[in-house]
DNA sequence: TCTATTCCCGGTAACGTTAACAGTTTAGTC
DNA sequence: GACTAAACTGTTAACGTTACCGGGAATAGA
């Protein structure tokens, strides 16, 4: 028995265009057409292949779609992992927004130990040519992120999610720096005097911007001063609960305290816990990021509420609007900068 | 001036093989060895075209490359949202052993209201033509997956995680019901009469599991009735809260409660103390998960600790093996299940 | 010197799809 | 009845890569 004959015998495991052009007595174009939504397609010949399709089981091929019309319909997401509630939650926003407009998301997660990592990644993304990218990896300014920008900004157009504006590349972002400014100006208005911070690594523009917001605070109060409570920890409850101890130690007259996130805030109220210390009567605790969890801490938490969600979808609505604009007019317009505001929430600890 | 002109002279904005070999002063067969790292190339060739991949800035076309190929190295992940702990430490774990060994994430996040969503990330795997599938979506057995597994099942191999074993299907899973057994046996021996339960969503089969396990527990102990305190949650600290009420107006003398995770469980104790309740005097709480965050409850959480991250990379690990196998033998094998054993961590708690 | 082997390299076809164009038929108009 | 437009369908050539095969040059062994 020939091959041939085995070919036209068996079924394939995987039927292609030009079986179900042949099973439907049509051309391969007229399939591709029915499968496109194309006009000019009889309606008797319409239902006939599709009825086809169904009978066969017939999955058009991305792969060979996306080599022909040189787009492929893929979305690269970088990121530096899923420990923290705050790259969770713009995941999800980003995938879900990705996912309403028929892309695909492929994910990278950089290693942050290896300082190249980024090359990596942005070889894949490029191989892939992948329609767009978001970076959402956040780290401070002027490192790895511009050289990526560099080495992809040919292949697809692209958005950082919170770093520094640059004039050069768009960036989508929760002010940080006005968040903070608004829970250390509440912290003021309840008659704290001597209010420290626990900062997160300073690496990230994030926790530098959600610093520069405590300064801010602090400075327009006439409170500012060099030697003003300070402590770094590393977004984990645990090194929130080392960096209040820290600062107690420190600053025995500490009467509030502002963590740059929830979970520091947490290993805070821990520590202020075992130490003695009344919340919020002798220590004002004061968090950032509005965790699903705060409400529950003892005592439910203050923080800044802001909608990574919504972020992330922004950030895909941003960016599938330039590459339809690319498209149209073979040009690579750029994606405009957004800066969304959080708001105060008040509760028991402070 | 004619287009053929223009080409030559204007640099292309994304150079191919062709235009590699051609400033190589070699095929592109050649090229392609040198890319895929093929012998029989000589030395002093491969360097001269190295070069040449270097100057223009070529990168390989993966999508021309699966196409002839007919393979990819795209791995998808099908998961339910990254609002919870759990989801999150899992595509932590896939990601970095898919990184590790060269493959590409596609997620695909269903929606949970849809029913038939899984239909669409079914096609649009077999679209994109992946190597092999994660279901990190954890949900009641016999629905949806099953039709899921059944529709995929001759395009690529798949692991389900988190779900009940079944013959036709490979599940790895942490041992949800011995982790649960676990810390109720821990509290029958700290000697609790009245062992509550707060409940995760009962369509999940992990949620199942942790309450077998309870069940489990009372009844090698000869506390078993039907009417055992018993409340249901959505794996949110509210609703940890709400349960928490409801048990206590219902079982007054309710002396220990197992939440099924840790943010009920965190929402138990804040009920508690919102009640003048005692932890562990009165009440001794215990949860399941062990996040970073536990240790820093108050009291600190007495947990089950289980490793998602790991049983994320075995997946993969297992799903390559079952891709190589079946790339050299041409037939499609079976992944092999597996159960991970949780470990219980005593905290103040209980 | 002849043959076999190894090393190196190139030509051609193919993967599954869509774009561009070229037909053919049908209906409508005068 | 001829002409035109509209509706529908088919043919051919690409997209960028790798598989397959074939062949020349250099080397080694007889």
């Amino acid at each position: 028995m020939s091959t041939i004959e085995a070919r036209t015998v068996t079924p394939r495991i995987r039927p292609r265009m030009r079986d179900v052009a042949a099973l439907a007595g049509v051309s391969v174009q007229t399939v591709s057409r029915v499968i496109n939504g194309h006009p000019d397609v009889a309606e008797e010949t319409r239902g006939r292949i599709q009825t086809v399709i169904q009978t066969v089981g017939f999955h058009p091929n991305a792969i060979a779609r996306s080599l022909i019309t040189d787009s492929s319909n893929m979305l690269g997401v970088v990121a530096g992992g899923f420990q923290h509630y705050g790259p969770s939650q713009l995941l999800t926003g980003i995938e879900r927004e990705a996912a309403g407009s028929g892309w695909q998301v492929l994910l990278q997660v950089a290693d942050v130990s290896k300082p190249d990592d980024y090359e990596r990644i942005a070889n894949n993304l490029i191989a892939q040519r992948v329609a767009g990218i978001v970076w959402a990896y956040p780290e401070l300014t002027g490192g790895r992120e511009r050289a990526f920008h560099a080495k992809v900004q040919s292949v697809a157009p692209i958005i950082f999610l919170s770093m520094e504006a640059q004039s050069d590349s768009a960036v989508i972002s929760v002010d940080n720096r006005m968040g903070a400014r608004l829970v250390v100006d509440h912290l003021i208005a309840r008659g704290r005097r001597n209010i420290g911070i626990i900062t997160g690594p300073m690496a990230l523009w994030s926790a530098q911007q959600r610093q520069q917001g405590w300064m801010d605070a602090l400075q327009s109060a006439g409170r500012w001063t060099p030697d003003a409570p300070t402590s770094g920890g590393n977004w984990s409850a645990a090194s929130g609960a080392l960096a209040l101890h820290d600062l107690k130690a420190r600053h025995p007259n500490l009467d509030a305290v502002f963590a740059s996130n929830d979970q520091m805030a947490l290993g805070a109220l821990r520590a202020a816990h075992e130490l003695g210390i009344r919340v919020p009567a002798d220590l004002a605790v004061a968090g950032f990021d509005d965790t699903p969890e705060s409400p529950f801490f003892s005592p439910p938490l203050t923080t800044i509420h802001h909608n990574l969600e919504t972020l992330g979808q922004l950030a895909v609505r941003e960016l599938h609007r330039v590459v339809d604009l690319a498209r149209a007019s073979s040009e690579l317009p750029e994606p405009a900068p957004l800066l969304l505001q959080p708001t105060l929430v008040v509760r028991q600890s402070t």
